[in-house]
DNA sequence: TGCAAAATACCCCATACGGGCTATTGCACA
DNA sequence: TGTGCAATAGCCCGTATGGGGTATTTTGCA
């Protein structure tokens, strides 16, 4: 399955760090670059052709930004492996490019042994993610430091986003329907918010529960 | 800020295993390995004496298991990081163990070298992280392979998860209530749910939108 | 060119839901 | 010892929501 020769592609608008990225790997044993973009519209162009394993995708690009083309060409070569190469290390940008469909995400300051290193492991089944990168992603699944809710109200706001219902919620709790209602009034005030609906993204989203 | 000593903790009940990570860890320069427990429950006892930098949990301990060992510990020391050190790759324990708090996931076959490395980065900001395990993680931000909604009922369902109403969305799309009703009614009865709370839940859950 | 799916639109009807109130009990902390 | 919060419980009221239908137009693909 896994080629000999890793076969890379590069989509990044400043020529200086393109040519150097691609003289980088392709000079390296075991790493081929020969298809260089410097904007998104070239490489959904001809990307076709160059069927690359890995592609180190920059961020900010004229025209279609590297999040936009991840989406577009990921739909295409859905095999092929993205890794960001940027100086962004935005929260936004970063789950923007894994939701796009990015699998690592470097730093420029990458050094180039690291970045190697980096593209072998995505070939092999990794996720490469620059440290400070990896610890930003671990951390949006911790538990919420400033939770306001009670510990009745996460028990309720936790059978909300099961789909539970006025009465299956006071049925399972023992308590009456107007106490889950007096709950649910006091989440929504908590969490600002005026709807199941909204109050079970905000629980998601801001791992309240 | 950083000691010059990272300070090494460890939860494991095999006697072998925490015998041998102790000693690999305590006598590796820059290491100091004083405090191991075969469970959490003495972790839970006697671990703010040790004030570690770093704990090495498993998972699988009898009595509190790893997971709920630290969702216990990082409540009392929210400076420590928590590497989780495992057999086990399943999904489930994995997120449920980052839900948890814990910020490193390197499975037991890691070679020491690695682990020290781990422990170091860990301190440094980062966020270790085995392979395989990584790429679960990235993959969980992919979108959904087979989504069976239609750009329509997508769309339709982004304004559900932002709270918004009939008349609120029939106004944004130019289309008559009658007709988001039509589309809801699609989108429930496609992801199996009777309700926007559900909807959204599953729609954030599987990446559909 | 024709079929299937998508997108649009409308109807009836019951009820679950949300907003605005007030009230009691128990516990903790000051 | 009282102030505050959590948890419990009740009431009224309007409407947004969900389930059951049917029908037309547009679009895309075979």
């Amino acid at each position: 399955m896994t080629e000999d020769i890793i076969n890379v592609a590069i989509v990044e608008d400043e020529d200086e760090i393109r040519g150097l990225l691609e003289q980088i790997i392709d000079r390296s044993p075991g790493f081929s670059c020969k298809h260089v973009y410097k904007d998104c519209e070239s490489a959904i162009e001809s990307i076709k052709d160059a069927r690359p394993d890995v592609v180190l995708m920059d961020i900010q690009l004229p025209g279609i930004n590297g999040i936009e083309g991840i989406k577009i060409l990921k739909d295409q070569m859905p095999d092929t492996d993205f890794i960001m190469l940027t100086i962004r290390d935005e929260e936004g940008v970063i789950f923007q490019s894994l939701c796009a469909g990015a699998t690592g995400y470097l730093l420029k300051e990458t050094p180039p042994v690291k970045l190697l290193a980096a593209i072998r492991e995505v070939r092999e089944g990794g996720s490469p993610m620059s440290p400070g990168i990896a610890r930003k992603i671990a951390m949006s699944f911790h538990p919420s430091a400033e939770n306001p809710l009670t510990p009745r109200e996460k028990e309720v706001l936790t059978r909300l986003t099961d789909g539970e219902n006025y009465a299956t919620i006071s049925d399972k709790l023992f308590i009456s329907g107007n106490t889950v209602r007096a709950h649910i009034k006091n989440i929504y005030r908590k969490l600002h918010v005026s709807s199941r609906a909204e109050a079970v993204v905000a629980a998601i989203k801001k791992n309240l529960i």
